[in-house]
DNA sequence: TCAAAAGTGTTGGCTGTACACCCATGG
DNA sequence: CCATGGGTGTACAGCCAACACTTTTGA
């Protein structure tokens, strides 16, 4: 089959940074590429868009089909386009980023990619194309808008407690967070509520919380 | 001439909302479409993109075959997907913005345009496509970077007063400023300086400024 | 009883906000 | 001399950052 227009098209793909909190570290899912270009480079999920699908529901089926999870936040980061940026042919990709909770992670290799995998953020092997930059890019947006709404919660499964969230924070940003400073402020946010429930451990048991809108992300001060 | 692929590929475009400050009112350029569909209708600028053309070095084509204009900030806004926004075909556009200085406004009608007109934001004609939705993300990005950047400073010419700044800002933003506070924080950002030259009015004269870096938008606070 | 993580308030500094009058010029 | 916009400082309040000890549980 071939596809015949009057005047140039262009290939059009989305490519997804998946972010997760995996082993106290943040982490990203790359698949390791089973065809050329780049065969056997690691490269961010993604393909190509089809004629009839919305680009949010192009990136989600890749999403779905790399993790087998739905309802996952995502957000469209920024559309990448320069000409040379895959030796084929000109392909413009549009890039979005997903946030895993930590609780959902369960992996399986997809079809047309020999592996699949977990990597640190901070340590990420030479990638494909100009995957590095969209990674550049998504980590710079992540980190931003930590400061600005409550994106963060979206790494956590649907209760957890206030360290919980407190690790998030200072996985992500690097640094270590006031205990006190912190409670008051996420508290203070008005958008958790205590379940009533504990978590056991081996030591004092914490009080778990749940956000009031599961799945939303304001917009914060 | 006709082009042909072995897989889909889509119509993509850029277009522009260019925005500038005029009348004391924060206004953008729509044209007139000459061709169907919408003929008639008034839409932001934009054009398909050239199979060896970079998606920046397109929208700025279009930006200076509208304007006339180069050496503008112009920065990529959203990419909108949604399979049925234009009737013909499939097309995706990489919106983008644009802030003009109101000293380089002229304007002439480009070749595949019926008219060209600028309008207040606040009260745009129908538009074609979906580009009433294009307009209202430019806007929110554009009201929120001034809170966090100095992106105000691009409506301006290369030197100014404070009180053409903080007219800026209050145009945009809709309210009024106290202006011994305004210069507080404006002076304390310690991006601009005096150039040691007044501007004469029907009034006292008021020191013109000129920013240290021009060109560049910060991130602040 | 020990180890491990949960939980809890106060203070000082700084930043942001409210507010009103005099100045320099051109007409 | 009048109209117009330019230019300037202070005081109070609310927010943010620094800081250490007690509690509860399981092993």
């Amino acid at each position: 089959m071939t596809y015949t227009y009057t005047y140039p098209h262009l290939a059009v793909t989305t490519d997804i940074v998946i972010f997760t909190i995996r082993d106290e570290r943040l982490q990203l899912l790359l698949i390791k590429r089973g065809l050329a270009p780049f065969q056997g480079s690691w490269a961010l999920p993604g393909g190509f868009v089809n004629p009839e699908e919305a680009l949010d529901a192009c990136a989600r089926r890749e999403l779905e089909e790399e993790t087998g999870l739905a309802d996952i936040f995502l957000e469209q980061l920024y559309t990448f386009g320069r000409p040379d940026r895959d030796p084929r042919e000109r392909v413009i990709t549009v890039a979005y980023y997903a946030l895993i909770p930590s609780n959902k992670l369960a992996l399986y290799a997809a079809s047309d990619a020999e592996a699949v995998g977990w990597f640190d953020a901070e340590a990420l092997p030479v990638l494909a194309f100009d995957h590095k930059e969209i990674v550049t890019v998504a980590l710079e947006r992540l980190r931003a808008k930590l400061d600005y709404s409550t994106l963060a919660f979206q790494f956590l499964p649907d209760t957890f407690t206030l360290s919980d969230l407190q690790r998030v924070y200072e996985i992500i940003l690097g640094e270590a967070i006031d205990k006190r400073n912190f409670r008051k402020w996420v508290l203070a946010l008005d958008q958790i509520e205590e379940t009533g429930a504990l978590r056991q451990g081996s030591h004092r048991p914490a009080k778990l919380y749940r956000m009031k809108e599961p799945g939303s992300v304001e917009i914060i001060k």
